[in-house]
DNA sequence: TTAAAAGTTAAACAAACGTTTAACTAAGTA
DNA sequence: TACTTAGTTAAACGTTTGTTTAACTTTTAA
């Protein structure tokens, strides 16, 4: 399944085929089909495990009611921008697969989870807002921006590497370094955009 | 040429069959490869095509040195919201199929011009800094903020409809109604990022 | 110990893929 | 008019696709 992961994240749904994954996992061609059905629900599976994963830690920070609204959101960035390089693989799935997947099963799927996601960060912004600490914003098109930029970082890797002086190849130095960066420009920016100041 | 960039966007290069193209356009299997070779190199064309005329539009705003840098700012989110949603299909290409396409002279082809398109955007920043008027911010991951943002637009279009009671079928009506609402959210996002106020 | 169940395999399946062929019609040219 | 070129077609090409089959091995359990 790992294997399976990585190479839909590379190549998209349709550019995998199954004896790819099949000979990148040391297994025979068969097995997929006995063990998942078909390739579509080797996807399906996937695709329910990991998300079930990345909701259930970001919904532990909104939970914790000590923090406030521009805490939660410094660590909702942090988190976030870890989880999506850290589960790189399947975070170019979630965030990029909708309109590539024709079938209606997975598509939907994937906009659901896209629903959920948006839906707890719209919380926090709408918690600040009500509490007279954040501007009033588009909650919606914010969530967008943040989801927006972060898918942008794995999209221009190739060619961010040639801006930061990396080879191309290495895709882990890449990351490492564009982390922080990623976390303090979107801090930066959001506190601008949310913050009001007294 | 028109009904191959449609399919691409929507269903992706590998997502998308010679014979869909050729049955959508009315024309027979044989006149693809008659005309352009070969798949790739329908894609190739239509690429280099659509990605000069976006390109050359965007030039002119930069060139004039009549505008602020705010002022061409402002002008740039504006004509590019409406490009990326006017030119949809094809932006959905250069933007979303990176890393789906496995062929290394597209993936080259997509990265050089994204380059291209970023440069000129951070051109327009690098003035402003220059002159005193925009905070020293980073320049390249804030063009991903634009660029990823305007992309997010198209990928959460399935699940905003819901959110802004449209129904998911009526996409001239999902882009006519978000199209102002992400000026106005880039805009007032931006400035804050960007502008020093004195 | 032995029979059923589960796991694994190479081979084969029909369908779809991108591309080529060869026969044909229409357009252009001398 | 006669002949070359360009445009268009249905059919076939060899691969590759996802999936199934049937034979085989290993594990489980009575």
């Amino acid at each position: 399944m790992s294997v399976a992961e990585k190479l839909f994240a590379e190549k998209g749904y349709d550019g995998t085929s199954v004896r790819e994954i099949a000979e990148s996992a040391q297994i025979n061609v068969a097995m997929v089909s006995y063990y998942f059905g078909s390739k579509e629900k080797l996807f399906f599976h996937l695709i329910q495990l990991k998300s079930d994963e990345s909701y259930r830690s970001l919904v532990k920070v909104i939970r914790n009611s000590k923090l406030t609204p521009w805490q939660k959101m410094e660590y909702v960035i942090d988190s976030y921008t870890d989880k999506t390089i850290g589960n790189r693989h399947y975070h170019a799935i979630a965030n990029l697969q909708i309109p590539i997947t024709q079938r209606e099963t997975i598509s939907d799927l994937l906009i659901s989870l896209k629903k959920r996601k948006f839906k707890l960060i719209e919380q926090i912004l709408e918690e600040g807002r009500s509490q007279g600490v954040f501007r009033e914003v588009d909650t919606g098109l914010t969530v967008m921006t943040i989801i927006g930029t972060l898918s942008q970082a794995q999209l221009s890797k190739p060619f961010y590497c040639t801006l930061l002086n990396i080879p191309a190849e290495d895709e882990e130095r890449y990351y490492h370094d564009i982390k922080p960066l990623l976390k303090s420009h979107l801090k930066q920016m959001l506190k601008n955009h949310l913050v009001i100041y007294k």
